[in-house]
DNA sequence: GGAGGGGTTAAGTGCGGGTTAAGGGCAGGT
DNA sequence: ACCTGCCCTTAACCCGCACTTAACCCCTCC
């Protein structure tokens, strides 16, 4: 069954599709505006967005950069009545992975979600990067057969620096991706990293979390 | 660089699709016919497929079809004149990932066709010049696939000079590029280029990063 | 011959990042 | 309602590296 985010301030058509969806049998969360729609795509996991361009408070274009910068790859598809070919190239340019004008038919927006999902769904509900492994519907995570003890915290930080392997991501995609717009005031991401490492690298021989220094942290790969 | 099959039956139309894609830097194989077009598949390993469906010997839904029954997962990008909704939907569920109704921008082409294969192997954003490459998602840089050891400031100005090649880019240019607005008292840009240079240049025979007198500094092309 | 732009070198320092400990809030159990 | 344990934040410390700075040198062009 596949999840879906729609963002989209008409709220009529928002709740068209999230209607004509669950009779298709796909789930459909909404968000109004731009900073709500980032907000839940960075604290949940979706199969793919639905983001329209003309929105309050962040536009689509910005919502879709800035979660490529996070380093997040979620299939995203953008709706919008703007159809000049300029529109559409600012479109794939900040990341979008489809580009469907309005008006268009419920039916066909079903069957490119689909078909976004369907080579997504290849990678499965399991993150690997050598001899770590995490298994999102479990929530649990092994290194080397031997389960690992996370805080939820921790947790965010492996999801998000394992989606992203093997780029490395930057600390500010990192607290974002953990702190969304709230960060805190002092740098507890570094006090964090350091735990996660005691979790995860620690016990091990190889170190598999590396610093970039002035810039970020990857995970090793390699992760097919 | 990326490798496309095109599966088309006019002459004209492919022999001017194969020329744009070559201008961006993509290279594109041609078959004129369904069963050449299976065949070419089945054999070599492309980023994907752009197929006609009123093809000759056998139509493009029926390889499509073939294709996945085979397990070729490769992302598939239909191009028709066939714009109804019915089309569309029975493109979808032969397994394509895309659909482009003709006539279509050739720019809009590109960029789909990019989304798709950038997915697929999620290959990173490189930058090149001569046996210099910057791989920017995974941070690292190497020339004549020796790993190049950066500092933070080097890297900046690395990059600045590589998007540039093979333009010149200016004292000024490159101090704003890599300190913003507040730069620093002294020119400390020179010893950063000294540094750079040591990293980049002095292990080789031919130095890339070159000076242009009283204006500024270039990275030797060629840089697609 | 002098001046200025660029290259080279070395020294000090400040910042980024690792480590540790202490305090506070929240939840679950008693 | 109180206690207990966990987890998150904050702050303080240390270390090493990279950035700045300044000095000197060379070359070229007035």
């Amino acid at each position: 069954m596949l999840t879906l985010l729609l963002v989209e301030d008409d709220l009529d058509l928002a709740q068209t599709l999230v209607d004509y969806l669950d009779l298709e049998g796909i789930r459909c969360d909404h968000a109004s505006n731009g900073m709500a729609g980032l907000e839940l795509m960075r604290r949940g996991h979706y199969d793919a967005l639905l983001l329209d361009l003309n929105l309050p408070r962040l536009d689509g274009l910005s919502v879709c950069q800035r979660l490529r910068t996070d380093g997040n790859d979620t299939p995203i598809l953008m709706l919008t009545a703007r159809d000049q070919l300029e529109d559409k190239l600012d479109g794939f340019r900040a990341g979008t992975d489809d580009y469907l004008v309005k008006p268009f038919a419920l039916q066909e927006l079903v069957v490119r979600v689909q078909a976004l999902a369907r080579r997504r769904s290849g990678q499965a509900q399991c993150l690997r990067c050598a001899d770590l492994e995490m298994n999102l519907a479990e929530r649990s995570a092994t290194r080397a057969g031997q389960s690992l003890k996370l805080t939820p915290t921790g947790w965010r930080l492996l999801e998000t620096l394992m989606r992203a392997s093997p780029a490395v991501v930057s600390r500010q995609a990192l607290e974002s991706a953990v702190w969304g717009e709230e960060m805190p005031d002092s740098d507890s991401l570094k006090v964090h990293l350091f735990h996660l490492r005691k979790a995860v690298d620690a016990p091990f021989p190889t170190q598999l979390i590396q610093t970039v220094p002035g810039h970020g942290f990857v995970i090793k790969g390699p992760d097919p």
